[in-house]
DNA sequence: GGGGGCTATGGGGGG
DNA sequence: CATAGCCCCC
């Protein structure tokens, strides 16, 4: 099999070993993609039958990543491999299979917001007071349960549990998460974790030996990303692979050194419990880094080697040496987003990278804004991933309210949000009326609406009825009419077009092209999935001989549930990424930023009481200079603005865990050195604030740091930039004597093309705007 | 019932 | 700073 030649020898030895379980520990870069993707094409080779294999990845990006390298090398029968995220391959299997465990086959999916919706009503409800119990916080905490396979039932019980819940005084969270748990049921309603804690359960009860029916089904299991899964899909994992006869074909990779999702209940323990649960476990190391040049590999392994608990690896590299790292010392944030959005635009001219070379990564959603409003002064085009998304827009979500009410009118939620926008003549009272019957009788609004029980006006009852009449009538008509064409009546119908209409501020014009857009996405969504050989999303079914052809109105709204706005970017568009440290997991740039390298920001302040917290943001920032190729730039501010005011922070501990000799400090005026009472001078002119906050300036943990690589000159002024013309002869701080041979550009940025006496590089581009020349 | 303006409060990462 | 929630007025 000539693809087995792209394998170094311990690739190659993981991927045709075919039976039983396999452990392949890779760091990053290794190529454990090109590993998973090649077991899975040589097991077809093999001739196991496709419908035979699993493969369960994080993202609906690497899955699909997967399937199509899968394709080009056995062709269509890669298709009928399953390949999905743990959360849409086990959505797909509960629609099957829900009934068996009490929930309707068209269940709702509820998002963190719904979840924290449902929390913050019955909170109010029960008379809590909501700065107390939290309802993100309490969210987290029922997660993290049912992650653990604690029931309220086991929760009880747990003596440490409830008595961390009274010394918070918080003595009633079990009781709200019982009430929540009825509250998703009576609803028809899953969560992110039900999507596992109900399969969970189905397979444990066990009707009709369904569990048999997958674990027939699946005899080739692979797990990508397994660092990251938690004790519930490692339960799961189990229930499929761990049995009377099984032949454990389970093939797992990951990385402990990647492992940054513990806060939503990953554990590590999986990997070392998983050496005990097979004990004919195989396990490959892959060590060599393809990715990255040396500074960045070597940065790597001094970072994390302070962690403390690790399984013992070392990457390595025989790329050549190239660039060092660039760390950017600045005094505030907007000058690190000046400075930064400066120079991607001199590497795209020095270096020839295209947009789509470049990623811009931050600890926090809430730093991107500075880098737009830098990266928009210079024109560049760039996309933020992550932070608010489409679809949780106040307007979509009016619509897809009524959309989710038409696929299932039990759903909570959405019957809160519908009767709320546009009104519908349904007041407050009634709808506290309504809640307390449905909790009463333990059915939902839904059918609490036509409850005897029910004491409210005449008037309340008839606008009850004309509601449920309308989401009946869309009810009904879900199963025959075509997404689009019901999606577009709800928009009329539900008098949302009108009122958005009607609103002609460009806001309101904005809100009104963004339904639509809802409207071209669920035409497109079911023209996509009608068409069988186009590979979806998840293209995956129970019937494997035809491929996912559910354009539906339900499979829609479930996608864009499980979807994230990472998942939809457009192949060809040319733009500089913007995304949080956690997106990037898996990606790779040529040259990548990572920004924001303070104490209290990264790590993170929640993370500093608990050396496992600070192990987490260790192997976070491991994981954020591991996705740079070639060029690597950290950077730093000394005072940042948070909710509204400034504050100061020193540079980050990880900082100094990077030998110095894997990177160059670049300040403001040249290569200064951080700390030094001349850098700190030449940085105050830069600021207003300079001299009020000067006294933050020297930091003792970093005055190691290297010298400059090029000597300053003495005297140094920067000339305007009016005076740098060609012909003239100009000092840099950096590359020393020189002559400008050409200058071109607009104004706002103008690129001198320079000839300096001692450089290899037979000339230079330079944007003069930040490039600091002097006439000589 | 709807909308505007003010105040208090939160504050991380994501399927 | 952003926004949710509240009060107040129409």
């Amino acid at each position: 099999m000539p693809f087995l030649d792209e394998l170094n020898p311990i690739q190659r030895a993981a991927v045709v070993n075919i039976e039983g379980p396999v452990l392949v520990i890779a760091g990053p870069g290794s190529g454990k993609t090109r590993v998973l993707t090649y077991r899975i094409a040589h097991l077809l080779q093999s001739h196991v039958p496709p419908r035979e294999i699993l493969a369960l990845t994080f993202t609906n990006k690497s899955a699909r990543e997967m399937k199509e390298r899968i394709e080009r090398v056995v062709g269509t029968s890669a298709q009928q491999v399953w390949a999905g995220t743990f959360h849409s391959v086990f959505a797909r299997i509960l629609r099957y299979e829900a009934e068996k465990i009490g929930y309707p086959a068209s269940f709702t999916i509820y998002d963190t917001d719904d979840t924290t919706s449902v929390l913050k009503a019955i909170i109010k409800e029960m008379n809590l007071d909501p700065t107390v119990y939290n309802p993100s916080a309490i969210r987290s905490r029922i997660s993290l349960s049912k992650s653990n396979l604690i029931t309220p039932t086991l929760y009880r019980q747990n003596v440490d549990m409830m008595q961390q819940d009274r010394t918070a005084r918080k003595p009633y969270i079990v009781d709200i998460y019982e009430k929540y748990l009825a509250r998703c049921f009576r609803s028809g309603a899953m969560d992110f974790d039900d999507l596992l804690y109900q399969l969970y359960r189905l397979f444990q009860q066990n009707p009709d030996n369904v569990v048999d029916k997958y674990r027939q089904r699946f005899r080739y299991i692979h797990v990508d990303e397994f660092q990251d899964t938690n004790y519930l899909q490692y339960a799961i994992l189990r229930q499929l692979v761990k049995y009377e006869g099984s032949p454990e074909n389970i093939f797992i990779v990951g990385d402990d050194a990647q492992s940054i999702y513990a806060f939503r209940g990953a554990t590590i323990d999986n990997i070392l419990d998983f050496e005990k649960d097979y004990p004919a476990l195989k396990t490959f190391k892959l060590e060599q880094n393809y990715r990255s040049t040396h500074h960045i590999i070597a940065a790597a392994n001094e970072v994390i080697s302070h962690n403390r608990r690790q399984l013992q690896k070392t990457i390595w590299t025989d790329r050549e040496e190239r660039q060092k790292i660039k760390l950017i010392k600045c005094i505030t944030d907007d000058e690190e987003a000046r400075r930064v959005a400066d120079l991607i635009l001199e590497q795209k001219h020095r270096h020839h990278l295209p947009n789509a070379d470049i990623a811009v990564l931050y600890r926090t959603n809430a730093q991107s804004r500075k880098f737009e409003e830098h990266l928009r002064r210079l024109n560049l085009a760039y996309r933020v991933f992550g932070g608010m998304s489409f679809y949780q827009r106040k307007e979509v979500k009016d619509l897809v309210a009524y959309l989710r009410l038409a696929v299932n009118p039990q759903d909570e939620e959405a019957l809160r949000r519908a009767i709320n926008f546009p009104t519908r003549g349904i007041s407050d009272t009634t709808m506290e009326k309504l809640s307390s019957v449905a909790g009463a009788a333990n059915i939902s609004m839904w059918e609490a609406m036509l409850s005897p029980a029910l004491d409210v006006t005449d008037r309340a009852r008839k606008a009850m009825a004309g509601f449920r009449n309308m989401v009946g009538d869309w009810q009904n008509r879900a199963s025959t009419e075509s997404a689009f064409k019901l999606a577009a009546e709800i928009l009329k119908k539900s008098g949302l077009h009108d009122l958005l209409k009607s609103d002609t501020s460009p806001e309101g014009i904005g809100r009104l092209e963004n339904v639509n857009a809802v409207l071209d996405a669920i035409s497109e969504f079911a023209d996509v999935n009608q068409n069988a050989s186009v590979m979806a999303n998840d293209s995956m079914t129970l019937n494997d001989e035809t491929a996912s052809k559910d354009g539906s109105l339900a499979a829609y709204l479930q996608t864009i549930t499980l979807l994230t706005d990472a998942d939809d970017k457009k192949e060809g568009d040319d733009f500089i990424t913007l995304m949080s440290v956690h997106a990037a997991k898996g990606l790779e740039y040529k040259s990548v930023f990572v920004t924001g390298l303070e104490e209290q920001l990264f790590p993170s302040f929640m993370s500093l009481e608990d050396p496992k917290g600070l192990d987490e943001e260790r192997r976070l920032f491991y994981v954020a200079i591991t996705r740079a190729k070639e060029f690597l730039t950290i950077s730093f501010a000394q005072n940042r603005y948070r909710y509204g005011q400034i504050r100061a922070n020193e540079p980050s501990r990880f900082l100094e865990e990077i030998d110095t000799k894997n990177f160059d400090l670049v300040g403001g005026m040249g290569a200064a050195r951080i700390g030094t009472p001349a850098f700190n001078s030449a940085q105050e002119g830069r600021s207003s604030r300079g001299a009020s906050i000067s006294g933050n300036f020297a930091n003792p943990r970093i005055l190691n740091m290297n010298p400059p690589a090029t000597a300053a000159l003495a005297n140094f002024r920067a000339s305007p930039i009016a005076e740098l013309i060609a012909g003239a002869n100009v000092a840099h701080q950096k590359f020393g004597e020189g002559k400008i041979i050409n200058v071109e550009g607009p104004k706002e940025n103008r690129v001198a093309t320079i000839q300096f006496k001692n450089d290899e590089m037979s000339e230079r581009r330079i944007v003069l705007k930040f490039a600091k020349l002097q006439v000589l």
